[in-house]
DNA sequence: AGATCTATTTATAGCCTCTAAACAAACATA
DNA sequence: TATGTTTGTTTAGAGGCTATAAATAGATCT
């Protein structure tokens, strides 16, 4: 078969890949987790409902693509928002990829709902070289970045490695390790941290765990993000209303 | 009709419900969130499906109950841990308490994961009479309870109103308002920072969202009380292994 | 032109939710 | 005690879902 007709058919594949996860993602937005079933998707398509399964093999597949999509969608405004200041001091582009991050969390309350609780298997039984598992090594990356480059310019405080419970340490030695040494465990700690801090609050907000007290939480992140930037002995700077 | 006669079939209705209930829940533990279908729990009774919807009026409804169950479960544990430490200080009932609060959550993980991100509805269209918001609002208090005790016996330190964030202001005025006066806003203001960090850390482990670092969060929420109790101004106790 | 590969359809099995209608057993009252 | 009502249950069935198998229409290669 001539090269150039294989290449056709492989864009009319992708094509029609690309169609279907936007379908699906529609559906997501406009009639919730439920609605996005694969019978439901190809009916929107004009397809009739066993042709999808020549594109992604079952609903568990193609829930794991689209959650891949998101994870990078995700990791991709992030990366924006901190390239949108190249030069500023790395802890104004931490912030801003902070900020950028529950932006798009807060625009995409589905989909980022979806990242951090999908349906499907319990989690014990994914695999490891999933799109979606690899999606999610790249977003670790992206968060990661800020946080080495603060830290080779202008390390952040750290706490002693031996005052820490030892288990701990250890868990922290392996995560540090497995960073390529990118980040000393004491480092990683610091970094785990302020990310459990930032993160935990978007999850809780975003599965409305605080609505029973906040109807706006843009002034609590804002606070949050102040004391990330206090515990890393960085200056604070309010948000630019322009951008 | 006898009202001996009333009392006997309310009874054998209960016992109905509350088996319908266990089934669901052992189907919830085995086997995972999408095994637990009405059809699935009738079947697994020995009744027939449709049989089902005398008792509960659907999948949602099932639903609902059940995690009423489990914030009673829960708020019942974390009371528990609370009165055996009873003429102990509060900061010690209050760190026993949050104690309980992840022993349970780690214990019975998928019951804990329903509790936060439940199959069922947008939330948008959840009424705030059902069981569910009912039991949520007890959890609620129990939850609250050793703030309120520990504000009234040594009280913590709280931000200055003034330095707020003037739409946090106003939202910390409204709940505390709704508390009936038990906290001041700037106190609640303390309770909630707290409850987000531990919570927050809580709902994250048991979303596998730290997995990509973590083996064991044991010390990482031990530290985070530690970091609370000194927030609050509190001496930190280590837990007693033997209770 | 015939063989082959690809995309798609129809047909089907088996599960699900939920409603309707039939039926049986328990009960209350005349 | 006989009868009608209430309650719990079952069967039947509509409609949707996942997923597989087999049939079919088109495109492509030799």
């Amino acid at each position: 078969m001539a090269a150039r007709t294989t290449q056709r058919k492989e864009r009319m594949r992708q094509a029609t890949l690309a169609e279907i996860r936007a379908t699906a993602r529609r559906l997501l937005v406009e009639h919730g987790s439920a609605a996005v079933t694969v019978n439901a998707v190809a009916r929107e398509m004009g397809l009739s409902g066993p042709a999808l399964y020549h594109y992604y093999a079952g609903h568990e597949e193609l829930v794991g693509a689209l959650v891949a999509d998101f994870y990078r969608e995700l990791a991709q405004a992030m990366a924006a928002a901190r390239d949108a200041r190249a030069g500023e001091p790395p802890a104004v582009r931490l912030l801003a990829a902070c900020r950028a991050m529950r932006a798009w969390a807060v625009g995409h309350p589905a989909e980022f709902g979806w990242i951090f609780a999908s349906p499907g298997p319990p989690r014990a039984e994914r695999s490891a070289d999933s799109p979606r598992h690899q999606a999610g090594l790249e977003f670790e990356q992206v968060v990661l970045e800020p946080f080495v480059e603060l830290w080779e310019t202008s390390p952040f405080p750290v706490p002693e490695l031996d005052a820490l419970d030892p288990s701990l340490r250890e868990q922290l030695r392996a995560y540090s390790a497995g960073l390529g040494g990118r980040l000393p465990p004491e480092a990683a700690h610091t970094f785990l941290t302020c990310w459990i801090r930032l993160y935990g609050l978007l999850c809780m907000e975003v599965l409305h765990q605080l609505d029973f007290a906040f109807t706006d939480l843009e002034p609590v992140y804002e606070e949050c993000l102040r004391e990330l930037a206090a515990a890393l002995g960085q200056e604070y700077r309010p948000p630019e209303p322009g951008r």
